[in-house]
DNA sequence: CTTGAGGCTCTGC
DNA sequence: GGCAGAGCCTCAA
């Protein structure tokens, strides 16, 4: 995971992945609807950066900016959102497909849903239904909830 | 400071 | 449905 450089940034990651967390098995949503979720409707680029490095954290040393403020910060961050706990999986594009295109990634996703049930064949006839999460209920987090 | 690139999206043919 | 083009925002070089 890379730590983004402010703070706002880096609310913005932890937002994503929590609210990736809401995601139940066996249903998906998009790109776009976590980003008008957490008020960043114009990221959803953005929001598949965060996922991506769940699974390609950039080099810790030299490259790109891991920079917690002590070993234990570290810790926390990748004991909570890590590519197991962060259901990235269940996050396509608009259109009902998966986006991931990065190498032999998007067989994986594939697999990952079809282990839910979930239809994804990348095909016109069957997309899977894209869920919203507030009209479940699961977002926000009834903690999340306060009135300000 | 500018540029290029990114697991995106919307609109219009 | 498929294929551009444009828009948006952030990060790294």
């Amino acid at each position: 995971m890379a730590r983004p450089r402010t703070a706002e940034a880096e609310a913005f990651y932890i937002a994503v992945y929590e609210t990736v967390q809401r995601i139940p098995p066996g249903r998906v949503t998009t790109y776009g609807h976590i980003a008008r979720l957490i008020d960043a409707p114009q990221n959803s680029r953005q929001v598949g950066s965060a996922l991506k490095y769940l699974h390609h954290p950039p080099p810790a040393a030299g490259g790109n900016s891991i920079e917690f403020d002590d070993e234990s910060d570290s810790h926390d961050f990748f004991q909570q959102f890590n590519s197991e706990s962060v259901p990235w999986w269940r996050v396509i594009s608009a259109d009902g497909r998966i986006a991931f295109r990065a190498r032999g990634a998007m067989d994986d996703q594939g697999h990952r849903l079809q282990a839910e049930g979930v239809d994804v064949r990348n095909d016109a006839h069957s997309r899977p239904r894209i869920i919203d999460l507030r009209e479940h209920g699961w977002f926000p987090r009834p903690e999340d909830e306060e009135p300000d």
